[in-house]
DNA sequence: TAGTCTACCGAACGATCGTTAGATAATGGC
DNA sequence: GCCATTATCTAACGATCGTTCGGTAGACTA
């Protein structure tokens, strides 16, 4: 017997991913939730609310997943390959929600949007920490480290809006390609100095 | 003096790209347009079509870009990094309608959408072929061609989100880091078989 | 048993939605 | 000077939008 609130959250969430937020009416959350539309305003204020509720839940979970997979590790390797895998995974098994915080933060008033997107950009500096250390400790090749990590945090975002849970590979599989794919194109190639290898 | 059918064609694509799609009004666009919005139906049978219209075009073009600067191209690695090289350019100069057409598909019926998606797998089936040559004649690392294909793509896809015209980098610098970066990624690596270096 | 709180309901609010109908003014061909 | 076409207008349509209001059934509290 779960909460109404959470059950609002749920099909909310189901319908803002299936029709996006502004398609997506208080009547139709209303319906499938079971109730009548004003009882949406006894558990949340309006419907901004509803959309704000379920960005911000994501991108904390999103971030601490991140941190409770980094604990520990200390190379700029090591900690790239958690990174990346906390954020492809993440991304698959909360397919829908990421999705939504991925294109409807124009939903959010100047405050909320502001919350929100703090958060990522927090999210987002990590990784570009990790860059960095790899890059001026020399592990990693020389190169702009603030657009690879968007490069490399968009790719791995992206797995969500094409993974399919039937599909040919699990998401251990993809996590593992993207993880090898990245990392050989971080490390330096055979063409470059060669002091670290060999 | 531009015709009223591009007039509204531009504003919608303003107003799509700011608000989206289902938050932008029939009105709106017709007063940014300088004309009533019952006249907006005079050249367009409605608000999808609207839509429907950027999308097109925008494929369109992307499509033909893309074979624009494939001709003549000989070998997988020259291909994909003049492929990479036109997903991202386009990106950065179509900005607001690339950004419409990755996030406003749920606004199309479905024989447009059907027409819309068959172009975009049109698009990628293009950088799969070459992904696949370079990996069977061994110019790339083995991998899943088709996975790192949704990665590419969407990784210099989503330059258009992030991309700012006053911002440090101007777009053949992108272009260039991610080229390399992806190459470095595609090619055997130190740690592999080194038939192909020295 | 009276009062309070929780979780909902039904009805209505004004505003806006996308769309249509019919009128009109300007233009160009015959 | 007449007719058709083009491009726009005003006015209105029913439907739906997000939100508010007052009411109420049931559970818990004193």
């Amino acid at each position: 017997m779960p909460n109404m609130k959470d059950t609002i959250k749920t099909v909310a969430i189901d319908l803002f991913y299936k029709k996006s937020y502004f398609a997506s009416g208080i009547s139709d959350i209303a319906r499938l939730a079971g109730i009548q539309k004003s009882s949406i305003y006894y558990h949340y204020s309006n419907k901004e609310d509803i959309l704000f509720d379920i960005l911000n839940t994501t991108m904390l979970d999103l971030n601490s997943s991140l941190n409770q997979r980094l604990e520990g590790l200390k190379t700029a390797e090591e900690k790239i390959q958690a990174a990346i895998e906390s954020h492809i995974l993440f991304h698959i098994e909360r397919q829908k929600e990421v999705i939504i915080a991925d294109s409807e933060l124009r939903g959010l008033s100047i405050e909320n949007y502001k919350t929100i997107t703090k958060m990522r950009d927090d999210y987002e500096g990590k990784f570009q920490k990790i860059l960095k250390k790899g890059i001026d400790d020399g592990s990693f090749i020389k190169t702009d480290y603030k657009i690879i990590s968007y490069g490399i945090l968009t790719m791995c975002t992206a797995v969500c809006l094409w993974f399919d849970q039937k599909g040919r590979l699990s998401k251990d599989e993809i996590a593992r390609i993207y993880k090898g794919f990245l990392i050989n194109g971080l490390k330096k190639s055979h063409r470059s100095n060669s002091r670290h290898q060999e």
